[in-house]
DNA sequence: TGTACATCAGTGAACGCGCGTTCACTGATGTAC
DNA sequence: TGTACATCAGTGAACGCGCGTTCACTGATGTAC
């Protein structure tokens, strides 16, 4: 009730922390307006105040998204060396980050739902596929083509694992899943 | 209009079909009753002497689905040979797989939805992984454990490389994606 | 072999529910005097 | 500095649409005589 623009940016960013982890716990199509909205603290009717209508929020909560987990990978590759390479490969195929998909990779909780999302969508995510790439190629010693070729294998790998280790509902099996893939790719990298 | 026990069960059978195709091309949540019926050349009133709920169908078409998928891959690992296993990755990881997901790989094309799938799904997705790991480690020439590992990297890495060529918008960045797995995979393997 | 009858696969209208969106209303905020 | 007023973020009921499910009905199939 009220309001002020102070209020209104503060409750936009919560709507916006809402919309990031729920569109990476419930993927693309399982998050609901009023279920965003509640876990705001607000309710639903209030969304359009906010944003034009769903597809908006969910466009600009994937790019927000993408955007802190391209800064928190820029931030770990700055200190650049082979053990902080596979320090990075350990904890993205980590139990712990497997268990928890909502404070975790956007692009591994989106892939399976990128494929069919609106063109908007897949436009935002395949930039940051790019991003990825790049930012990887550039940690690895080889020519820029060889490079990048070992860059899109490498995520391509990564997001399988975690995405197969998390559909799999046998946590023993699931645990061998990121092994091996923790395994192969700190040893060819 | 009318019906016979033959009848019946050859329109089973195009329902199943139809329902597999539209599984791997819409995904577990997108594919509709309805639609599926009218996929099958019916109306979705009829659905129900066929299926006691959607749920129900959702769970033959996956078991279905694997079930030939595996058949096929089964009779490609008949025939042994490391050209074979590379012949294998290589038709996984094409262009053609990548674009007729319809008629592709069902763990590729419901990776993504498995995750977020009712127990009963993910128990028989589980159990896909499973035999695909067996059979697979079967082609590789190591110790049990290794070539189990080596597996379950090999499943994880085409699966995740299929999908992210799938999600990304880019035909030139899709079909990089698939060329540095290609390579990559053939030359560990 | 023909005839009357029961069965049930398939039809299409209707129902209920969830969800995105709209809308009349509210009351604190911020502004004009 | 105080007072009257306009604004608009947020509320909660209501609407429309899609979709899974139900149901009364149909007519060919298969059976009993």
């Amino acid at each position: 009730m009220g309001h002020s623009q102070a209020q209104k940016e503060a409750n936009h960013d919560r709507i916006l922390a809402a919309a990031m982890d729920l569109l990476r716990d419930k993927g693309l199509d399982h998050m609901g307006v009023a279920q965003v909205m509640r876990a705001a603290g607000l309710t639903h009717g209030g969304f359009y105040s906010h944003f034009p209508n769903r597809e908006a929020m969910v466009a600009e909560a994937l790019r927000t998204a993408f955007e802190r987990d391209e800064r928190r990978l820029a931030k770990a590759a700055a200190k650049h060396g082979r053990s902080e390479r596979m320090g990075m490969i350990e904890a993205y195929l980590s139990p712990a980050h497997r268990d928890d998909p909502a404070h975790g990779c956007t692009a591994a909780a989106l892939a399976g739902d990128a494929t069919r999302a609106d063109p908007a969508l897949r436009r935002i995510f395949t930039e940051q596929v790019v991003r990825y790439r790049d930012r990887i190629a550039d940690l690895i010693p080889a020519e820029r083509d060889a490079a990048e070729s070992h860059a899109l294998f490498g995520i391509a790998a990564m997001i399988g694992a975690l995405l197969v280790a998390r559909a799999v509902d046998d946590e023993a099996l699931s645990d061998d899943i990121l092994e091996a893939a923790r395994h192969h790719l700190t040893k060819s990298m």
